[in-house]
DNA sequence: GTGAAAGCGCTAACAA
DNA sequence: TTGTTAGCGCTTTCAC
């Protein structure tokens, strides 16, 4: 900026007020910074002019598990929508597996003083961040609320929804129930398996805990259970599925075997309606754990103050899978038979 | 970091020396510093540092248009992976489908001083980033080249993946083929459909050019073309689709139809292996896109000089959809049939 | 309307 | 090993 001061024969100060357009500035001047500007090939510095201004850096920071699942890019993409209409960049941050990555990863954010924090935790426990939000930087957690932390969160109805399905299940005849969910260390899933284990006591039945499968990882342990829950003396005639990846698991081992159990999983997913067998979703909005998540953030970034909310979002029951009819089907853009 | 020096009863310099845990400090001193800066809630500030020692900011752009979208959040996911492993932070921006605004984008990473850029154009004209190169920014484009412009880029050999599904095709005794593509004012569509011109000329065949669709958005219009397609007097018996959306939207109609003309599509897609109908896809390593391009661009960031390198990604035919026959099948890991 | 000087938070270069 | 000084690129303050 000093060379462009130079070039333009004018002082430091008039080269700022012309590149930020603001003030006025004698029409001739101007025209002489933008020249020696673009003669140089000068670019402002953001981040020497957010120092010395005090003014934000215009970033948020938004940590995540894996953008190749299709859960966490539909949030990603949300958040970046709402970034990019208050006119801030978006770090995403990959947490990986481990929990200390993640506070490593948010410590980094806050060294690079980004205006605030979206979290789709790990696990583990968060009262480290207490300083940090002390700090003044804001954060908001998705899907899964802080453990030993007051702050904001937008999550699911991870109980309602699974005893939905349990009740749906139980109102059609089953009794013999297979439960797959991933580990009990996540909330989401415990409270699944309370929603599931609620229904069976509303229902007035007992829940077989052989039945129960936890540590489900993905499809192909999934199947594997399927495979084995199958051939016990007293097979289940329904199963309930804690997330997608062990629900698909599940589709097509019932669908390779040409059986009728049936099988409502959490989570929904592309392409879910052209499946070679029929099945039932919990099914919720996916894009506006995003969407709420970074509003909130940026209301908190503007300094609005409210108490610690916690945003619960609705589940519903939608069949999923072709029928075996051929005919007109319903388009993708108005999914079918939701209740 | 003034405040810390003054409780800590030392200078500026030593706690500066603390907090990059650089050079040797006397233990008691260090001690004092970290005590001080905890009491203070002290968080080196990150762009403060890069500015006076002239480091690197350890952040790189991604430009890229729909985290929504398989193909993209790949890439994405890819891309962290390797910035991650540079210890660098990940700015992902969403160029949207507008040519102005992601050059706008860009120009916004660049006055963050981003160490470089990676970038899936929206199309148009790169020329005017070439002042951007010249300062000292690497980028590397992916998927398509850049226009008007000396650049690395990483791309899929859409020509040779789409001369070997019309060939495949031709081969399989089909010479009335409904082509559907996107707007040809993408390279990667016009580089798919001259791929197909180029099987049927090798076959010795006419492409008749009323089956030829182009400008196909999505799934529902890929749906209408297909059934206008199939009213005609001389309906095609096989389909080429120039991307999955409209692959979907083909499958989708012919599966409803229950007939049996054959299709090709390019790009593969999650759970494509239980659609419920055969198909075939033109797959190609979707997350290499990202990885080999992060890693080009970390090569150009470590000032390593070599000429403007093209790197094109092989692509495959592989068969998809059920069969219709019960019994075990390959898993996703271990995807089938592939040529 | 324009410019000179000071300083944002930090580190390089040097001195002690 | 520790401290002092100057200054990264920019904006603020205030004088002109």
């Amino acid at each position: 900026m000093t060379d462009v001061a130079r070039v333009a024969g004018v002082s430091l100060k008039t080269v700022s007020r012309v590149v930020n357009g603001v003030a006025t500035v004698d029409q001739e001047l101007a025209e002489r910074v933008h020249a020696a500007s673009a003669e140089l090939g000068f670019r402002a510095n953001f981040a020497a002019s957010a120092l010395r201004s005090g003014s934000s850096t215009a970033t948020i920071g938004l940590l995540i598990k894996d953008l190749s699942n299709e859960f966490y890019a539909n949030i990603a993409s949300a958040v970046a929508v709402v970034a990019k209409a208050h006119h801030t960049q978006l770090i995403t941050a990959h947490s990986g597996e481990n929990a200390e990555d993640e506070l490593e990863a948010i410590f980094d954010l806050c060294r690079r003083r980004v205006d605030g924090l979206l979290i789709v935790p790990t696990g583990g426990d968060h009262s480290a961040l207490k300083s940090e939000i002390d700090l003044g930087i804001p954060m908001v957690f998705i899907d899964r609320k802080p453990v030993g932390l007051a702050a904001d969160s937008v999550v699911l109805d991870n109980f309602a929804g699974a005893r939905d399905a349990a009740t749906r299940l139980i109102n059609d005849g089953h009794s013999r129930i297979g439960i797959l969910v991933d580990t009990l260390n996540m909330a989401t899933m415990r409270d699944r398996l309370q929603g599931v284990r609620t229904a069976f006591a509303e229902a007035g039945l007992a829940l077989d805990d052989s039945l129960v499968v936890t540590n489900v990882r993905g499809p192909i342990e999934a199947s594997i259970e399927v495979d084995r829950l199958l051939a016990s003396s007293a097979p289940p005639t329904a199963f309930f599925c804690g997330n997608n990846r062990s629900g698909i698991g599940v589709l097509r081992s019932l669908w390779q075997r040409g059986t009728n159990e049936a099988l409502v999983s959490f989570d929904d997913f592309q392409l879910s309606e052209l499946m070679p067998r029929p099945f039932t979703v919990v099914r919720y909005d996916n894009r506006a754990l995003g969407t709420i998540s970074a509003e909130l953030l940026f209301r908190r970034i503007n300094r609005e103050v409210f108490d610690p909310t916690t945003v619960v979002l609705p589940t519903e029951l939608c069949d999923r899978g072709i029928t075996g009819l051929r005919g007109p089907q319903p388009q993708a853009s108005q999914r079918a038979r939701c209740t």
